[in-house]
RNA sequence: GGGCGCUUAGCUCAGUUGGCUAGAGCACCUCGUUUACACCGAGGGGGUCGGGGGUUCGAGUCCCUCAGCGCCCACCA
């Protein structure tokens, strides 16, 4: 025997993957339709953590199974330089040696930076090979390469040239910590417990006060102005006058603006426009001046009076609401909860920040996406999740393209050194300072946001625009990704796809749920709930682990990860490898096959029909994407028709040519889903000169005879019939009788033995127990003095079986159901109520025999 | 404030356009070491599909409503 008594997946996994490697088994091949899949680039310095396991396993199954129908696919790995992520990570290790970003220019932070991904990049690749995921190394992209960073100044450039990306003092979203600002959907908000303080404004005529409230105290210090609703009757005769800011000397004007709420708090608002975007509106409209009173330090500045600089914002609140108090301008505190906006790394509140920024002109780049989505150009799955990206279109706002940091893609724009409002585009990004014209210029420090360079990610892995892969394969097949990034990175995807292209991206995007701990919880480092699928792959196999994340999974659903669903996938591969094994056995005690495949007996015509019935349920369920579903069909066919009954009832007399090809059949199938192991079988017992790894298509068997396969059936019926009497009445050395049946005749030995029982005969007359719910006039010798379990039995079948039949009648007794139910419905209820009726009647003859 | 999702067996979840007596895996109970497999085989128990109302011949599935949980978006001073 080649096949070992129980499957060690360490034994093959990494062998396997090193063959399909070698023969270079998944580059694309043949002339069939493309099919291509990029693989949403994971951190080149992280690791794969269980998300990625999940990712990768719809991706690798979707490449596969097209692979066997006959496409030609191609599945792209890569890498994410994943900017702003991993200089975080590398801030890290520098902290541990004492050292701190600020020790280095941008340049070296880069180079330094490269570095440790680099070493670490080696790791991830071996992690998505320990994964099987049957991509095309020889396409593999960084998001770092030389095409990328050309495809995102490409895009830069096209953009600045029509005039889509603009620079501009704005508010940013600003961490203090970490130096940088972020993007709008980049912010992480929290409900927080705080107040809502009020504060009085003197009018500077002497006229009295304003009241305005705030949960900022600290930013009236750069107030410019105080708002009201204009159709506020409280404040009519006040709109134009001024008043005197407390703790400065400023004079600032009462202005009248639509956005206020007359029913919150008092109806008048403070105005900060360099710190909040809802002032900084209002000053745009009313002309008003813009004073910056915190730095990118998160420290109050010289703006402020003497004795507030130097304090961060949260000791500015205390000391400014201390004096106010004192001075008595502190009306009123009131306990309020709002949201607060923070970094999602470090967690440091966000500040808004006046910031001279790259910004692209988000609108003409939404329409466009909005329209195919509308279109229906695009088939998301779930379906629900395509409104949302509308809606987050309709309302997303101009995008913040800069970054503060110094591992990214250099901007490459450069600003004239004697007229800061003269930038220039240039690509010369390794010069600091560039002489055009005679004219001296800096570049500008930042990086692109990530994601304006992932985003070209679907068209820039395929050689776009002059490679034959672009031609070949875009839009993409299939975008399998996160339900998380759904707004950040593919609707980009989208908006730049079409943009670049004129075409839309992908045809299909899948978005999978979080892997979440078994409580529910998302996994996290922090909560130390995390699982690493490696150390899963290892012990249980990488296929189990497959399964295991797989099984129950549907789109956009979060599923908790548990152990107990790895170990039956490692069953299920068990079981697949001793049915291999059992084959394997058969083939070497009958060496001999036939040319073609030929049903000796009623079970292979049974066989034969089911594979057929499968076969086609499985193409049905994988080409919609209902993947989970696909494999449970495979996970009952191989375990109860293949193993338990097939292998079972062939015993008596075995057929090789068709065991074999069954496995074969089966092992295309399953290869998807199972594709070490799978593979394994088919390389180690060289049943087939043709190898799995060339992408095996599906296999067709011929159609067993439908009567012989619904005469299995009822033996079948017979079968499970037998068994459950038997048990139920605890009986032990049970034989069947049988009177006028050339069907168990024929089948007697087979019975025998998957009834376990002594003896199946003819008999003249019947004896002992009939046997319910089947065709057959057949009893079993059982003595009548212990069947009180067995009355019980009876009694509760006819019940059911009473049930079941008055259900039927009142179906057809109604006359709208007879008129409205499709035809072959109510032809199918009326088969059943006869069915029913003979069954009942039998139970009832039965009972009967009993009582006498 | 707006939007979305979830609630089905002890647990984790399937259940496409409404249509057999609502399914799976795990767990549980009983029996069994028969030479493919104890990572096994055979048999079995367990659910008024969150509550209420409606549409329909027929509702886990469609509509309304209530309750609980979760997520996303948003300019709640």
């Amino acid at each position: 025997m080649k096949l070992a008594k129980s499957y060690q997946a360490e034994l093959y996994e990494t062998d396997i993957y090193a063959l399909w490697e070698k023969t270079a088994a998944f580059q694309p091949k043949g002339k069939g339709r493309g099919y291509s899949i990029v693989v949403p680039p994971p951190n080149a310095n992280g690791n794969l953590h269980m998300g990625h396991a999940l990712a990768f396993a719809w991706q690798d199954i979707a490449a596969r199974y097209h692979r066997s129908i006959g496409q030609r696919v191609l599945y792209i790995p890569g890498a994410d330089h994943a900017g702003f992520e991993t200089q975080v990570v590398f801030e890290r290790e520098l902290e541990k040696k004492g050292k701190s970003r600020f020790d280095y220019s941008r340049e070296s932070l880069f180079q330094e930076i490269y570095q440790f991904v680099a070493t670490n990049r080696y790791n991830l690749e071996s992690q998505i090979r320990r994964l099987g995921a049957s991509v095309d190394w020889t396409h593999y992209t960084f998001t770092l390469d030389e095409s990328v960073v050309k495809q995102a100044y490409a895009t830069f450039k096209a953009m600045w040239d029509e005039g889509l990306i603009y620079r501009g003092e704005r508010l940013v979203n600003f961490c203090t910590f970490h130096g940088t600002a972020f993007a709008d959907i980049e912010v992480d908000y929290t409900d927080e417990n705080t107040f809502l303080w009020q504060l009085s404004y003197p009018l500077t005529d002497g006229g009295g006060e304003v009241i305005v409230s705030t949960t900022r105290p600290e930013t009236m210090l750069g107030d410019t102005a105080v708002a009201v609703n204009p159709n506020d009757d409280r404040y009519q005769a006040i709109i134009g006058k001024t008043v005197k800011l407390p703790l400065t000397s400023r004079e600032i004007p009462i202005v009248a603006d639509s956005y206020v709420d007359p029913k919150f708090g008092t109806g008048a608002v403070k105005i900060t426009p360099a710190h909040d975007p809802n002032d900084f509106e209002i000053a745009q409209r009313h002309d008003l001046p813009l004073i910056t009173i915190i730095g990118f330090d998160g420290k109050l500045n010289h703006q402020v009076p003497k004795e507030f600089r130097g304090l961060t914002v949260l000791e500015g609140r205390e000391a400014v609401i201390k004096q106010l108090k004192d001075l008595g301008f502190l009306i009123d505190a009131q306990e309020y909860t709002h949201s607060v906006g923070h970094c999602y790394k470090c967690g440091t509140v966000i500040q808004p920040l006046l910031k001279d920024q790259w910004f692209v002109d988000i609108k003409p780049l939404a329409e466009p996406a909005i329209k195919a989505l509308n279109e229906n150009l695009i088939n998301f799955l779930p379906e629900t999740k395509k409104n949302q990206l509308i809606d987050y279109l309709k309302s997303i706002k101009d995008w913040n393209i800069s970054r503060q940091i110094a591992w990214g893609i250099p901007i490459p724009a450069f600003q004239n050194v004697d007229n800061p409002n003269d930038w220039i585009y240039n690509e010369q990004v390794d010069q600091e300072i560039i002489t055009i014209n005679q004219q001296t210029y800096r570049r500008d420090p930042d990086v692109l946001d990530t994601w304006f360079s992932s985003s070209s990610w679907p068209y820039v892995t395929l050689g776009y625009p002059d490679g034959s892969d672009f031609k070949d394969f875009y839009p993409l097949s299939f975008m399998e990704t996160g339900f998380d990034i759904l707004m950040p990175w593919v609707s980009r995807m989208l908006m730049l796809g079409l943009y670049t292209t004129t075409k839309i991206p992908f045809s299909t995007v899948y978005l999978h749920g979080l892997m979440t701990d078994p409580k529910g919880r998302k996994m996290s480092k922090s909560k130390g709930n995390g699982v690493d699928p490696l150390e899963i792959a290892d012990k249980y196999g990488s296929d189990a682990l497959r399964l295991g994340v797989i099984t129950g999974q549907t789109p956009g659903n979060n599923q908790p990860f548990i152990v107990s669903k790895v170990i039956g996938g490692r069953n299920f591969c068990n079981k697949l490898w001793n049915i291999a094994r059992y084959i394997e056995s058969q083939l070497t005690i009958n060496p001999t096959l036939t040319e073609v495949i030929k049903p000796n007996q009623a079970v292979d015509d049974w066989i034969l029909n089911r594979y057929q019935e499968v076969k086609k349920e499985y193409v049905k369920l994988m080409d919609n994407y209902r993947f989970s579903e696909a494999f449970e069909l495979i996970y009952h066919f191989t375990w109860d028709d293949l193993a338990d009954w097939y292998i079972e009832a062939s015993k008596t007399q075995p057929n090789p040519t068709l065991l074999k090809s069954l496995l074969e059949g089966l092992l295309v199938l399953v290869h998807p889903f199972v594709p070490f192991l799978s593979e394994t079988i088919w390389q180690t017992l060289e049943i087939n000169p043709d190898s799995l790894l060339t992408g095996h298509l599906l296999i067709d068997l011929p159609a067993g005879n439908k009567s012989q396969a619904t005469d299995f059936q009822a033996i079948q019926e017979l079968i499970i019939n037998v068994r459950s009497l038997v048990k139920t009445i605890g009986a032990q050395n049970v034989s069947l009788y049988y009177q006028n049946e050339p069907l168990i005749e024929k089948n007697s030995t087979m019975i025998q033995q998957l009834g376990q029982l002594v003896k199946v005969e003819p008999v003249d007359l019947g004896q002992g127990i009939a046997v319910n719910n089947s065709r057959f006039n057949c009893w079993l010798d059982i003595n009548q003095n212990k069947i009180d379990s067995y009355l019980l039995k009876l009694n509760e079948n006819i019940q059911n079986s009473q049930k079941k039949v008055h259900n039927l009648q009142l179906r057809l007794k109604n006359q709208n159901y007879l008129e409205n139910a499709p035809s072959d419905l109510v032809q199918e209820s009326k088969d059943q109520l006869i069915e029913a009726e003979q069954q009942l009647e039998s139970l009832l003859m039965e009972k009967v025999r009993f009582n006498n």
